[in-house]
DNA sequence: GCGGTATTGTGAAAGTGTTCACAAGCCCAT
DNA sequence: ATGGGCTTGTGAACACTTTCACAATACCGC
């Protein structure tokens, strides 16, 4: 099934996520085949990159003519793995919590966040975009019944250890967080960050040192 | 004022950041000095590391102490443009974008959200967490009469570019982007992007890939 | 078929970022 | 003062990533 047993690096990883955006819009327009230079162009890197990433894979071009849109397409989406659906747990239901339940691009992408969690009592029992809110204490038993492998971390910084730490006891082994700290988790369970000051960080750096 | 001119790796920036953030949390603790391995154990990175980001900045510990917490957070504050405060646009007034103006970590770290554009009739003269939602053709203006620096879009896809075109029109410097697209902007023009969708998928492709 | 054009696939080179390893330096106890 | 114990600061080694450059080769028109 795998393409190949070495894993790619993180940054070829982002960058094969965005070759698939791009294939899906030159499918929409008709396009058979598609050069890496055009891929390339189309997110503001070079041509060698591109086909240095794919042939990472195996070779999925052909010699002065390019790349199969639709094939790469579904070759690209085996490798990140959307060609199945991932059942996801939402963590926090507050307003970002409730931004990412309405996030179109998940659903089209085959993530599906099929649980809410939430410790409020107030917001326990209660719905929001379809899904309903349920006690964090149920999740152990909630993980296994709806058969979640991912979570969506989205609670105040102060509680966010807490919580990893309880999806890692219920057996998760990805975790998105959102919360601005450095989680702790045993090997063998992924955990990504995404900071938001930290992008505004960088962005004020850049600015203040001239860049 | 810049310690250096060569500017530091976004690598580097992002850990300064997070240096930052331990230092902010080691100093209530009342602590005054800490060593490369303290911090580098809070954010799971090895001391030499540590040493090695500080280092391209300056000279700042002593050698068998460590470096002292506040000076060093002060530094830090000083090199990512935290000592000044920024005044950001927030375009695009969806459930993301009010949950950016919530959020607590953009205020402590001085940037202020002082002006929200959309371009639904509904939204514009509303108020959201006492910032006054204003139609996007006014962005140009405001952002001279604000003194706004930075830009966040929280805009759909399809409407991302056009509103990046208007910004840079408008002389902003620095926007972050939320929506899930490949943009194109000036050189001089800073876009840093969150892709929440591709975060997902450099999960999925690590288990999918036996990870 | 054959020559011309286009574009891939990929070793090798160049460029970046991370880790190692240790001299230099500071503090404290005696 | 002097020695011992720590910890920084940093060149050098290593590892990883990106770019270069070009042979390999597929298609098209004639």
């Amino acid at each position: 099934m795998e393409m190949k047993n070495k894993k790619a690096s993180d940054a070829t990883v982002t960058r094969l996520s965005r070759y698939y955006r791009s294939l899906v819009h030159l499918q929409t327009q008709g396009l058979a085949m598609v050069s890496s230079s055009e891929l390339a162009r189309r997110d503001g890197i070079t041509p060698a990159q591109v086909r240095k990433d794919l042939s990472f894979f195996g070779q999925f071009g052909t010699r002065g003519q390019g790349y199969p849109v639709a094939e790469l397409k579904e070759t690209i989406s085996r490798i990140l793995g959307l060609y199945r659906s991932w059942n996801v747990a939402l963590v926090g239901v507050g307003y970002l919590g409730v931004s990412l339940l309405t996030y179109r691009e998940f659903k089209t992408q085959g993530f599906h966040i099929v649980a809410a969690f939430d410790n409020d009592p107030n917001k326990i029992g209660k719905k929001r975009k379809d899904v309903t809110i349920r006690d964090i204490r149920t999740l152990p038993q909630a993980v296994e019944e709806l058969d979640i492998e991912m979570a969506i971390v989205t609670v105040p910084k102060d509680a966010a250890q807490s919580v990893v730490d309880l999806l890692v006891r219920s057996g998760l082994k990805m975790i998105l967080n959102f919360a601005p700290v450095s989680l702790k988790a045993p090997a063998g369970v992924v955990v990504r960050n995404v900071n938001i000051a930290i992008e505004l960080e960088a962005l004020s750096y850049r600015l203040a040192s001239g860049g």
